[in-house]
Order: structure tokens, then C-alpha cells, then sequence
DNA sequence: TCGCAATCCATTTTT
DNA sequence: TGGATTGCGA
């Protein structure tokens, strides 16, 4: 056992020692609540089975529920075991896995090797096809059917194992039979056009195993992270993998299960101790990451389940402060309160808390929008988690489609994009039409337009022929350049040449500047790749049925279709200082110091439209366990939906919490002196702001005192009474009602920075006294002094001015390490760690608060949000 | 086939 | 309210 692993044993409490060093022969489930460090446990249980046990690491399957998380995974190995060894691990989410096992073995279940991963874009433009056949039934039966509808029910139905007969022998009514009889069609679509989609890679994965259970001989190991969260296809996998050494290790939490409407199935706890007699469970109760009172708040919300497992949930962390519950009048109110009280807290904590210490958690992505606006306005830096993702963006897709076609002739979507990008005067029609004769001739639509091209077949309807001149020898050079090997990077430059791309984005999209920089990026993402392709140790070979050799491009495609979040491997973003904009779902895993999670109202939480109330409240419960030391629920009177503003009311999920426990919850935003502060940093285990600063901002601001008046009006300066001194000014501005700005000079420039929390965008305002101090500049300058953005200022992500970095040399002191971060594990190997002394490294406080939505995670500069056609098609 | 304008519609979560 | 879709004319 290497010294970095059993330094990191150390510092395992009893029960997750117990469960990392537990015997590998025995079956074990671990059931961890939030924050109890699983994912330590989970890392160091692999770095055991290698180091202690002595298994090869290319034995080991270790399953994560995304690819963030193995990503993340990876990057802890890396330093417990090293790359080397760390290369060699089966690690990945079960798509990522099964697309590999299928590559290599899909030919026992006769699959060709050349199959292309459909992603669900793509799914529904075939099933959308496949619906127009319905439209007259349907018209005449008065009903409606969306393609997403009858995408989701044949996905649940694969996750379930269903096949379409199945579905059908089910189907109570006219829709149901009509959506099975889609489910056959788009499983027969697919096979022609020899692609899978999601649900396939799992499906078949199973079959596969079926067929040649001995396919898993290699496997010595299982390890399955986010176990609450498995559907049936994917334990049923999980049991194939470990049929022969029955070595199985999951990690879990009952009460984190959200992904119910994706099929999981919690059930499947509780089937694995069927499945697996001996099977030992071991509870992980201790919360490291969240105060009592957190804690405190989250399990009244929790604990109203009543058909829960009772689960305790236990903390070393002080009471800390009580979360609030506060009440506004409307969305924007709330959004302004939420971005005052960003940046009161960067204020009251001496700066000890920066903006990337700031989440707000939101039901569903849609609601952002008011409170992107809200941080625009105050200058405070942001970015979506999810949103937008890379691999969806117009420009990219429209590239992928030529790689995917050079890679599959058959693969339809590819075709009918990249035949009319740029515009070839191609539409639907023609499409359709080429479509048809390539079918009757039983040929892929490539090999007809070559066909039609070479005059060996008669041209189609609405003629084709004289379109395609430049496409087909397009095509077959690529294809060429392909075969023979050619690096991803080349072929797309070659792609982008030869159909000049560029001018194309130029004449037919207003930001084509910004797009363009993306293909830059899927140039340099493809060259990263190419250097370093994933996937590289061999699974055992099986006589004659191997896959063939993976070309690049084949690599390159399939990392790109399973790729969801792409940020993970960018370091670019992960010292961005930016509050954090997230959907629940998305933030499951993280944790924030301080989480606000606005909108908790009937028909957001829960959602309306799901049934399963139970999931909705512990999509809560995931929300609020994302808070280590702030918490803020809060809810509107009144919100706009569906075009109209209506009444609300306060979510369920808090008002029915039992009497005699509401008192979890503090009406009112707290009082952030410098005590709290001082147990905040104990909690972030960060070094305490200096009291000199904290002190003198505690005078300036009087009290500290957050708003505690009357929020349900829309008007309210609900600031005005709690901030006296020079901050008094600072009207709070309301969507309307802003109260004149009465300027008062700034005594000294240092300190009325720090008092001066709330720049108003006043134009009787002098600038702010941004340049006084510039050899020292204290950290809450930068956003004090920062002036704010015209109305109709550039959206544009500015990097910082390299003045304000941190100065050079600046390292963090071990202790504001977090326990369990990656930080910390470098720096037990790191030992020689600079110790710096004082000043907080706040000095990189963003300027500019371009949002950043981090799903593209490559350009560093000029992402913007996505246009309406951003979406594309 | 494409681009623009009128119209309609309704707010999820993601591998 | 914004966005996405549909329908029309060139």
C-alpha cells in the first residue's frame, strides 16, 4: 500500500474504514447520506482492491452515473494509485461501458462494430417521421401524440427490458397501442440505419451477456456509484458482470433517488439483497459537508415520507445558522433579494466567501431566466451548469453529421443534415424522395447519390443531380482519409474547407463569429483526443469475433455522443469565480457554501406535472443537503406562468412539515456578524477573514442586519431600515420604485468600498472610488469598484485583466483545503505546499458577469446563450 | 426552398 | 412573456 493511500485511510471514520478495507468477496452495499464522503469511500475502496488486494486494475469495473462523476473519479485514482494503473480501469457510466463492450463483442449478437450512437435529438426527428404516418388516425381520433411523449414511453419501456411486443400486449388504449406499434417501427429504423440509441447500448449490453455470460470472465470487480439511481437493465447488467466472481460493491441513498422518470428504480437495494444472500450493508451517517441546523432543516423535509427508511444523519459541525425561509412578492423580487444577498454575504464575511461560493438550485432550467437578469444587473458573474450543451450547438452537430456519415452511410440523420449544410437547395422533399429510392433499391442513401452522381442510377424526382456535384467527391475523399486512418483533426479542417463553412455560418447566423470559435474548439477537443484517446486497454479478445480495429474517428465519435458535460475535463472552468445557476439534478454531488433555492411553491415543488410527489421532495431534500454553511428557501406570492401572473402558494413539502418542527426554519434572513462568521470558516474549514476588515464593515453597515420587513410588497426598499451609514443610499431597486440616490462622498476610499455592497445604477452616482488602492487592491474591490454594464452592454464573457490575479506566488494554506476535496489528496502527495500568509486569495474576483453556460466548456471567451435557433431545427 | 410574419402555446429532470 | 411553430408569398 502506497503512503497517499494509507494517509487517506487515516482519515476514514470507523464505518467507512469498515466499509473501504471490507472483504472483497462479500457483497456490500453502502448506504451514505449527503455528504457523508462516498465518493472517498467509494475511490478508496478501488485503490484497496488494487494495492491491498492486488487486483489488476483492468479487472475492475467501477460504474459511475455520469460522466462527471468518473471523470471526477479518475482524477482522485490518479493520485491514489497513479495514471498508470488508473488508465486501466473499467470506469465509466454503463452507456460509456456498454458502447465499449459492444464494439469489441457486438458481433456475437450480430451487431456490426459501425454502429452509431443515436443521441435523443436524433431519435426524435426519426420518430417524428415515423408519427406522420399516424397524423390522419389520430386527426380522425381527436388525439394528439408528441414525439417526445412517445420517445419517453419507448424509453421507459427499454429500460425496463419491454420490448415492443410487449408494449403492445400491454396497451390499454388507442394511444398506447399506437406508440407500440412506433417503438417497432423505430427499432426497425434504427437497425437499418445501423444505429443505437441510449436505451439500445444497455439493452444490448444485456443481451450480449445473456448470450456469453463468459464475456464477464475478466470482471473481478464490481463497483456501481449512485446505486438509488439504477434502472432495471442496468442492475440486471450489474448482475452479468458479476455473475462469475460475485464480487459487488454499491454505493447509494434511498433518499437521493430523483430519477424516477428515467426508470431507476430504487427497488433495486432490496433486490440486491435477494440476488446476494450474504450481502453486508453499511450505513454512512456522519455529514461532513452541512451544519446541524441545515442538516436539521433537511431532514423535516425528508422525513415527511413516511414510507422511508429511517436514516440518521449526524454532524461535528456546529448548529450554525438556522436556514431561512422568506416570502416574496414576486420572481424578480426574489431574484433581486437572492443577488443583494450574494453579495451582503461577500461582504459580511470579510470576502472570506467569493462568488463561486454561491449556488442557486432551481426546479427546472426555464426558471434562470429572472435570476440571470437579477446577477446581470448587480455585475455579479455567473454561469448555467447544463444548459446548453457543446455537443448539441448547431455548428457542432452540423460537423459530427459529415464525421458520423463518412463513418455510416446509413445513418440517416447524418444524411439528411450534412446533404444540405451549407444549403444545397435540398429540403424535405428531396430528402424524403432519395430516401425512398434508396430503400427500394436497398442501398444506403450515400451509395444512391454516388450511384445518381455516376449516372449508373436515374436521378430522383425533384432532381438531385446536378446539386450534389461538389458533395459526393466530398464525401469519398473523406471517406478515404478515413479508412486510411486519418486523424479526426484533419478531417474536419478538410470538412470545413471544402464546404467553406465558415462563410456559410457567416451568411446564415447573426452570432456566426462565437460559432465559429466553437468549431475552433471541436478542432482542439479532437486534437486533445487524438493525442490521448480513452479507452485504450484491450478487452479480452474472442476468437472471430472481434470488432474491427477502431479508427479515430470511430473513437472520437462515440466519446462524443456519451459526452453530456464536457466542462469536467476543461480545466479552464474550474477556477472560474462565478455564482452557480444549476437545476437540482445537476447539483446532486456538489456542494456550495452557501445554496439558495428559490421558487418552492405548489406546482414547482413538486412539479405539476410529475405524480411522484415522494421524488419531488427529495429532489428538495438534494437541493437543500447541497449547503455546507447558507441555506435560503424562499417562494413568491405571486410568479408569472404560462404568460400570466398567479397566485402561488408555499410549497407542501415546507408547510406541512409537523409544528413542532417548523421552527427548523428562521422567517428571516440572518444576522451575519462576525461570530458566524467565525464558525462559517470552522464549517469551510477556511482561515477566518481578518477581524480588522470584518470589524470595520461590521460599522459601516450597522447591524449586518439583513431585510426583515415586509418582502410581500413588490415596491418594498426592503433595505432601507437594516443598512444605516453611508450604505443608506443604496436604495434597494425594486422593478420599479427605486428611490432617488442620495450620494454620500465615500469618507475613506478602502473602507466605503467594503461599506458599499450595493452600487446603484444610479446615473447621479459618481463612479466609484474604483482606483484608490491599486497596490493592494482588498478583495471585495473588485466587485465594489466593479461599474456596472450598460443596459445594452456586451453579454461577452471578459477575461480578467491580469491585475487583478491573485499575485504571483499566492498558494492556498492547507487548512482551507476541504477534507475530502481532490485538493487535499494533492496536497497529502504534495506535502511541500506553500504556506501563504493573511490575505485571502479573493483577489480574482470576476469582472464582467457575462453568463457562461458551462455545458460547452471549451471556448473560453464568447459563449452566448443560445439563440432561439441555437437550439437547431 | 427559403424567409418572414402571424399565431399559438405554455414552461422538467438527463445518459 | 418569450419562444416555437405554422402559413404565406417570393
Amino acid at each position: 500500500m502506497n503512503d497517499t493511500l494509507s494517509a487517506v485511510l487515516k482519515t476514514l471514520n470507523e464505518r467507512q474504514y469498515q466499509a473501504v478495507t471490507h472483504n472483497p468477496e462479500i457483497p456490500l452495499q453502502i448506504l451514505a447520506g449527503p455528504g457523508s464522503g462516498k465518493t472517498k469511500v467509494l475511490t478508496s475502496r478501488v485503490a484497496y482492491l488494487v494495492q491491498e488486494h492486488k487486483l489488476r486494475p483492468s479487472d475492475i469495473c467501477a460504474v459511475t452515473f455520469t460522466n462527471k462523476a468518473a471523470s471526477e473519479m479518475r482524477e482522485r485514482l490518479n493520485l491514489l494509485i497513479g495514471e498508470e494503473q488508473t488508465k486501466k480501469l473499467r470506469l465509466g457510466t454503463f452507456h460509456a461501458l456498454c458502447a465499449r463492450f459492444l464494439r469489441q463483442w457486438g458481433k456475437t449478437i450480430g451487431l456490426t462494430d459501425r454502429f452509431t450512437i443515436c443521441d435523443a435529438d436524433e431519435s426524435k426527428k426519426i420518430i417524428t417521421n415515423l408519427l406522420k404516418a399516424y397524423d390522419g388516425q389520430l386527426k380522425a381520433r381527436r388525439l394528439t401524440l408528441q414525439p417526445g411523449e412517445v420517445l419517453s414511453s419507448i424509453s421507459n419501456a427499454k429500460a425496463k427490458g419491454l420490448s415492443s411486443a410487449d408494449l403492445f400486449a400491454q396497451a390499454e388504449n388507442d394511444i398506447h397501442q399506437i406508440i407500440a406499434e412506433l417503438y417497432a417501427s423505430y427499432t426497425e429504423a434504427l437497425k437499418k440505419m445501423n444505429a443505437l440509441d441510449f436505451d439500445d447500448l444497455l439493452v444490448y449490453g444485456v443481451r450480449l451477456y445473456d448470450k456469453e455470460p463468459t464475456l464477464a470472465a475478466w470482471c473481478q470487480h464490481v463497483l456501481v456509484d449512485e446505486f438509488q439511481d439504477t434502472n432495471s437493465m442496468q442492475y440486471r447488467l450489474m448482475l452479468q458482470l458479476a455473475a462469475i466472481h460475485r464480487c459487488v460493491s454499491v454505493v447509494g441513498d434511498p433518499d437521493q433517488s430523483i430519477y424516477g422518470w428515467r426508470a431507476a428504480d430504487v427497488g433495486n437495494i432490496s433486490a440486491m439483497q435477494k440476488n446476494f444472500t450474504d450481502c453486508k450493508q453499511i450505513m454512512l451517517e456522519h455529514n461532513y459537508r452541512s451544519t446541524g441546523a441545515i442538516l436539521g432543516a433537511s431532514i423535516a423535509i425528508v422525513s415527511q415520507d413516511t414510507s422511508r427508511i429511517q436514516k440518521a444523519l449526524v454532524t461535528d459541525h456546529a448548529q450554525g445558522t438556522k436556514p431561512a425561509l422568506l416570502t416574496f412578492a414576486i420572481e424578480q423580487t426574489e431574484a433581486n433579494f437572492i443577488a443583494k444577498e450574494i453579495k451582503r454575504l461577500v461582504a459580511c464575511s470579510g470576502g472570506m466567501l467569493s462568488w463561486k461560493d454561491f449556488a442557486i438550485l432551481l426546479r427546472f432550467n426555464a426558471l434562470s431566466r429572472t435570476l440571470e437578469a437579477a446577477l446581470q444587473k448587480e455585475s455579479i458573474p455567473n454561469r448555467v451548469l447544463a444548459g446548453h450543451k457543446f455537443f448539441e450547438r448547431l455548428e457542432i452537430k452540423d460537423i459530427l453529421a459529415y464525421l458520423q456519415l463518412i463513418d455510416n452511410p446509413n445513418y440517416v440523420p447524418a444524411f439528411s443534415r450534412a446533404i444540405n449544410v451549407p444549403s444545397r437547395s435540398i429540403g424535405e422533399k428531396t430528402i424524403a424522395a432519395v430516401l425512398e429510392a434508396a430503400a427500394s433499391r436497398e442501398k444506403s442513401p450515400m451509395e444512391l447519390l454516388e450511384g445518381i452522381y455516376e449516372g449508373r442510377y436515374p436521378d430522383v424526382k425533384p432532381a438531385v443531380k446536378g446539386k450534389i456535384r461538389e458533395f459526393i467527391p466530398l464525401h469519398q475523399q473523406l471517406r478515404t482519409m478515413a479508412n486510411e486512418g486519418g486523424a479526426v483533426p484533419d478531417l474536419i479542417r478538410h470538412i470545413i474547407t471544402a464546404t467553406r463553412y465558415e462563410d456559410h455560418l457567416r451568411k446564415t447566423q447573426p452570432d456566426w463569429d462565437t460559432r465559429w470559435e466553437n468549431v475552433q474548439e471541436l478542432i482542439n477537443y479532437a486534437q486533445q483526443f487524438d493525442q490521448d484517446p480513452e479507452d485504450i486497454v484491450e478487452l479480452p479478445s474472442v476468437e472471430g469475433e472481434d470488432g474491427a480495429p477502431e479508427t479515430p474517428l470511430r473513437l472520437f465519435l462515440q466519446a462524443s455522443m456519451l459526452s453530456t458535460d464536457t466542462e469536467s475535463d476543461d480545466d479552464k472552468n474550474k477556477d472560474t469565480n462565478k455564482v452557480v445557476l444549476s437545476t437540482c439534478h445537476a447539483a446532486k454531488g456538489l456542494e456550495w457554501p452557501v445554496v439558495f433555492v428559490p421558487g418552492v411553491e405548489q406546482g414547482i415543488f413538486p412539479f405539476y406535472r410529475n405524480d411522484d410527489v415522494a421524488e419531488e421532495r427529495r429532489l428538495l431534500y438534494v437541493a437543500c443537503t447541497r449547503a455546507q454553511a447558507f441555506l435560503y428557501v424562499s417562494y413568491c406570492s405571486k410568479r408569472m406562468t404560462a404568460g400570466e401572473i398567479k397566485d402561488r402558494t408555499i410549497s407542501d413539502f415546507i408547510s406541512k412539515i409537523p409544528a413542532d418542527q417548523k421552527k427548523v426554519f428562521d422567517k428571516a434572513a440572518p444576522i451575519v456578524g462576525p461570530k458566524c462568521i467565525e464558525e462559517v470558516a470552522k464549517v469551510l474549514r477556511r482561515d477566518p477573514p481578518d477581524t480588522d476588515i470584518v470589524e470595520k464593515a461590521t460599522k459601516e453597515f450597522g447591524s449586518f442586519a439583513p431585510p426583515r420587513e415586509n418582502l410581500l410588497d413588490p415596491n418594498a426598499n426592503i433595505y432601507k431600515n437594516t443598512i444605516r451609514g453611508p450604505g443608506s443610499h443604496l436604495a434597494f431597486s425594486s422593478s420599479r420604485n427605486t428611490e432617488p440616490a442620495t450620494f454620500q462622498p465615500a469618507r475613506m476610499a478602502g473602507i466605503a468600498s467594503i461599506a458599499n455592497p450595493y452600487p446603484t445604477r444610479s446615473s447621479s452616482q459618481p463612479p466609484p472610488p474604483s482606483q484608490s488602492q491599486p497596490q493592494t487592491p482588498h478583495p471585495l474591490m473588485a466587485w465594489a469598484s466593479n461599474k456596472p454594464k450598460s443596459a445594452s452592454g456586451p453579454k461577452k464573457f471578459r477575461p480578467m485583466p491580469s491585475s487583478s490575479q491573485p499575485p504571483a506566488g499566492a498558494t492556498a494554506t492547507l487548512s482551507t483545503f476541504q477534507s475530502t476535496s481532490i485538493d487535499s489528496l494533492k496536497a497529502m502527495k504534495n506535502l511541500g505546499a506553500t504556506e501563504t500568509a493573511g490575505a485571502p486569495d479573493m483577489v480574482a474576483l470576476g469582472r464582467g458577469a457575462g453568463t457562461k453556460r458551462l455545458g460547452m466548456g471549451f471556448s473560453a471567451g464568447g459563449y452566448k446563450p443560445p439563440s432561439k435557433r441555437a437550439k437547431q431545427e
